[in-house]
DNA sequence: GTCCAGGCCCTCA
DNA sequence: TGAGGGCATGGA
């Protein structure tokens, strides 16, 4: 069914799968014994393994090698977004805060996902914590996904598209109110009052259709322009990024040095502030 | 048992 | 335009 697998190689900086799967930006990566990782996203499905600092290794279905290639961000600037950061580290300082989330972070990207996964998932995390998040999406997909297994074996659930979820009772899932959040989502997404093109919307608009959505509000909206329709520049302000706004950058956080791709810069705060906790 | 979580909606001033 | 309360649930 997935036709012949292959294997890609590819020359990596500034990744690293440790990091990313803890990066509060994926919740359905599943770390494997051998030390690769199982990656579901929408329909498709890979294995992850980093070889080295700088090389990546991905096995995967022949058909799927570009969305991969793009989800890890390798269509990405990401040698001159480093440039910068690493540029303005130099002039703030070793002590500096984001000077030490760069230093720390420095594997960390912005996965660029499937766009209704994303929606999705990120609807369920409002109000919600990373553990919980996961074990919702992950019962999400085994309710109402497709059950698949790859010619090498491995089992993954694809994510349920909105014609199986609109219908669906999510009330047993546990998933708190945001139950009802999804079911809208699903229904707007099949009536059209949710644009099916939002790829093709600049910022401003997509925001304004994601915002008109019962249940996303200003920060979901940021998250799906950030991690589902690869607008680099949004910058969603959780409870986390808000403590830090606080507490470091009270006179203003620097975004405009970081033009076009704050939401890496907000992902690598992220990152840092929990891994020191 | 308490606090909190990658918030949002609604109400009221 | 902003502040405050309510909301479902479970992880820590």
């Amino acid at each position: 069914m997935d036709g012949g697998l292959t294997d890609c190689t590819w020359a990596v900086t500034h990744l690293n799968l440790d990091q990313l799967a803890e990066s509060g930006q994926v919740f359905r990566w599943t770390h494997r014994g051998d030390g690769s990782y199982a990656i579901p996203a929408g329909e498709r499905f890979c294995v992850a393994r980093q070889t080295a600092r700088d090389r990546l290794h991905i096995r995967c279905s022949a058909a799927d090698e570009g969305f991969w290639r793009e989800y890890f961000g390798m269509n990405d600037p990401y040698d001159a977004y480093w440039q910068t950061l690493q540029a303005w580290a130099e002039q703030d300082g070793p002590e500096a805060y984001l000077s030490r989330a760069a230093r720390v972070a420095d594997g960390v990207r912005v996965l660029r996902q499937p766009t209704w996964e994303t929606m999705v998932s990120f609807v369920i995390s409002q109000n919600n914590n990373i553990p919980r998040i996961k074990k919702s999406v992950e019962a999400l997909c085994r309710q109402y996904g497709t059950h698949r297994v790859t010619a090498d074996g491995d089992a993954y659930d694809s994510f349920p598209p909105p014609q199986a979820l609109a219908p669906a009772d999510l009330s047993r899932l546990g998933l708190g109110y945001r139950d009802l959040y999804i079911t809208h989502l699903s229904r707007a997404a099949l009536d059209g009052s949710l644009p099916a093109n939002l790829h093709g919307m600049d910022y401003a608009d997509a925001k304004t259709a994601l915002k008109s959505v019962h249940g996303i509000g200003e920060k979901v909206a940021s998250c799906i322009l950030l991690y589902g329709l690869g607008h680099l520049e949004a910058f969603p302000i959780d409870t986390w990024i808000r403590r830090i706004l606080d507490r470091e950058f009270e006179d203003g956080f620097p975004a405009g040095r970081y033009a076009g791709f704050e939401g890496l810069v907000q992902q690598l705060m992220f990152y840092y502030e929990r891994s020191v906790q």
